[in-house]
RNA sequence: GCCGAGGUAGCUCAGCGGUAGAGCAGCUGAUUCGUAAUCAGCAGGUCGUGGGUUCAAAUCCCAUCCUCGGCUCCA
């Protein structure tokens, strides 16, 4: 009996029924089949050594594949919770995936402390288990046998996982003496595993549930090679210097203070520049695209977010109201600026004509966030959102939709951001009660949402559970330096708000009608896309915005006058520097400027001040010989112009 | 909020029961210098905060605040 394999490139090729996937990639050649980590077979993943047992599409997956290297994280937790069980008997076990960058376990240690030096003795258990290449084999097991096992051992979390499986698709895969329930697949032999690195411990919740008792999960990664260890341990130390917390002291852009209290930025003069001019390039662009700027306070009486639904969702964990001593009203903090620009709404009767309305406002927001969330600039207790609510009518929803794709897509661009995911963020259809409103309009919402991401040509991942509690989302995330994963812009349809304020408009039928609310944001908040933005560009920002454009560096004290004289010369034309006239040397105040990473220095001295030139160097390229100083300040006005 | 790890000079960090240390930054002086660190001197800390143990606490214990890594959460 032959069965047809078809391989990635299209090609056939008979086999004997059977074959198992080592045989396959030892006939195509012997260095595949000694890289050779599963194989895909018709699109899913299994173990090599598993017999083919029908015509099949497949490919060989080694360490290059996604696949290959999830089978080989995936291995490796289970090598560790090898080690873990040889070390700490008795220790229990949760759920252990591969993750993007490594695999972590989540296990209970009766409450035994694990700290760094229990990672290293665990780690140097897993490379000796690894070095005896013990195969991981794969077994077909009935349910009241996986229960008896696990009963056996005394293992509660695998019996609960085990308890939710149907019987007949169980399987245990074992490698050495440890045993585990698994779906699989792995890769052949612990022998693959050659480099290995334990990160971190955290506590996480025994099914991401905070109820549940919190069980200690062990980070780590693995390679095939121990220079690719070496790699990713320097990339991480490269990412490190990116962190923007770090940039942001070291650059003076802003700064905490506990007297002012947790997760409240101060934002120092450099960063303030930096923020400012952020908030101006929008406004242009919001202005182009037909918005209207507007102000509102900062608090808002307490019935306007009871009649948002914001304080029934989030009043009772959030910050205080504040109570006026006399007349012992309630404001809150606003949380939102949706509801104030309701109102704005409301101020006058509106036509069908009037819309739609763009209401724009950098509004500063306050939200009560757990302690332990709080993380630099990019969740903080205080923050200024770039918001804006367009109030449309029903058939415009799309187009103003559409119109917003290409106002987030037009920041995303103009800052060098490409890296993007945009994420359609939907309710959980099996938590309902979270979310506020009928069935059909957020279906409605859902659907048009998706229809206007696809005709701008959005590639678009669904995500079930993400969307607001008053309606479906259009989100841009982003990822830091350390590939962590941030939500910037984000654009929100809401059929709510217009209800619960009881917004209407007068149509061409002289009827009154509901007009639908657009959230929108597309930098999310200041604080977090600059967070996002010192990390792109490792602080190396664009000329427009950089706080300091440029350092006059005179050669001696000599030459301070001219230096002065190119100053002023820069200030007159609004160009943002800095005059070293510190009795330094020259290489010195070099450096100094470098590692303020001040894109452009000029150095003047004899030459230059006899002929009201300028010595040019740039921030990380070096000197770029001298021009003339007026030439310099043309050239210079042209380059660091804010993207139109 | 939860689990774990930390808070020592402006910054980065050493010290981990016996009278607070280094480098950089700062200040003063010397130096007048051509593309990534000139030299010397000085000054700077109630060791996060509050309790406790001890003859003696930065060091050990407890509490608390903040930071970091995750978890949960994120209008």
């Amino acid at each position: 009996m032959t069965i047809t394999l078809t391989f990635p490139d299209g090609s056939k090729r008979e086999f004997k029924q059977g074959v198992t996937g080592v045989e396959v990639a030892q006939s195509i050649s012997e260095g595949l089949a000694r890289n050779a980590l599963a194989i895909e077979v018709d699109g899913e993943v299994r173990d090599l050594a598993r017999p083919i047992t029908a015509d099949a599409a497949i490919k060989i997956l080694t360490w290059n594949d996604r696949g290959g290297k999830a089978a080989f994280w995936h291995s490796s937790a289970h090598l560790m919770a090898e080690a873990l069980e040889a070390l700490y008997p008795g220790v229990k076990f949760g759920i252990g995936p591969p993750i993007e960058n490594g695999f972590y376990y989540d296990v209970d240690l009766n409450g035994r402390p694990f700290g760094e030096e229990d990672l290293a003795a665990v780690e140097k258990k897993m490379v000796e288990l690894a070095k005896k290449a013990s195969p991981f084999e794969r077994r077909n097991v009935s349910k009241a046998e996986a229960l008896e096992y696990f009963k056996a051992k005394g293992d509660p979390y695998k019996i609960e996982l085990i308890n939710d499986l149907e019987d007949g698709t169980i399987t245990f895969y074992q490698q050495g003496n440890f045993v585990d329930l698994c779906r699989g697949p792995h890769i052949p032999n612990t022998g693959f595993i050659k480099a290995i690195k334990l990160l971190n411990v955290a506590g996480a919740y025994w099914r991401g549930d905070e109820k549940n008792k919190m069980l200690t999960r062990i980070y780590g990664i693995t390679f095939p090679k121990n220079k690719e260890l070496e790699e990713y341990l320097r990339m991480l130390e490269e990412a490190k210097k990116r962190d923007h917390r770090k940039l942001g002291k070291e650059l003076e852009l802003f700064a905490f203070s506990d007297k002012v209290g947790q997760g409240l930025p101060l934002w120092l003069p450099k960063g303030t520049i930096l923020r400012e001019r952020l908030e101006q390039f929008m406004r242009r662009a919001q202005v182009r695209a037909g918005y209207e700027p507007v102000v509102t306070p900062h608090i808002g009486g307490k019935e306007l977010y009871v009649t948002s639904g914001h304080y029934e969702k989030y009043g009772k964990d959030s910050f205080q109201p504040i109570h006026t001593p006399d007349e012992n009203e309630e404001f809150l903090l606003k949380p939102m600026n949706c509801p104030h620009h309701c109102e704005i709404y409301k101020v006058k009767p509106r036509s069908y004509r009037d819309l739609p309305l763009r209401l724009a406002e950098f509004g500063t927001v306050y939200r009560y966030e757990q302690s332990g969330e709080l993380h630099g600039l990019t969740r903080v207790r205080g923050f200024t959102q770039d918001d804006a609510h367009i109030f449309c009518r029903p058939d415009q929803v799309k187009s103003e939709f559409v119109r917003v794709i290409d106002l987030v897509l037009h920041v995303f661009k103009s800052l060098g951001f490409e890296n993007y995911t945009a994420q359609v963020s939907l309710r959980d259809p099996n938590n309902k009660e979270k979310y506020m409103g009928e069935d059909e309009l957020w279906d409605r919402a859902e659907r048009e949402i998706q229809e206007a991401a696809d005709e701008r040509g959005l590639k678009t991942v669904a995500v079930k559970g993400e969307a607001a509690f008053y309606g479906p989302k259009l989100d841009f995330m982003v990822k830091d330096a350390l590939g962590r994963s941030w939500q910037l812009g984000t654009i929100q349809v809401d059929y709510q708000l217009p209800q619960r304020f009881e917004l209407e408009y007068i149509g061409a039928d002289n009827q009154r009608h509901r007009p639908v609310m657009i959230h929108r944001a597309p930098f999310g908040s200041l604080e977090r896309f600059v967070a996002v933005l010192i990390e792109h560009c490792a602080g190396n920002f664009p000329l427009w915005l950089s706080p300091d454009q440029v350092a006059v560096l005179p050669i001696s004290d000599r030459f301070n006058d001219y230096a002065q004289l190119v100053y002023d010369k820069l200030k007159e034309q609004d160009i943002r520097g800095l005059l070293d006239l510190r009795d330094e040397k020259i290489t010195r105040k070099i450096r100094d400027a470098e590692i303020k990473k001040i894109p452009y220095m000029l150095i003047v001295g004899e030459r230059e001040a006899s002929e009201q030139k300028v010595a040019v160097r740039r921030h990380g390229q070096g000197d770029q010989g001298s021009v003339r100083l007026d030439d310099f300040v043309k050239d210079f006005k042209e380059a660091c112009a804010p993207p139109a």
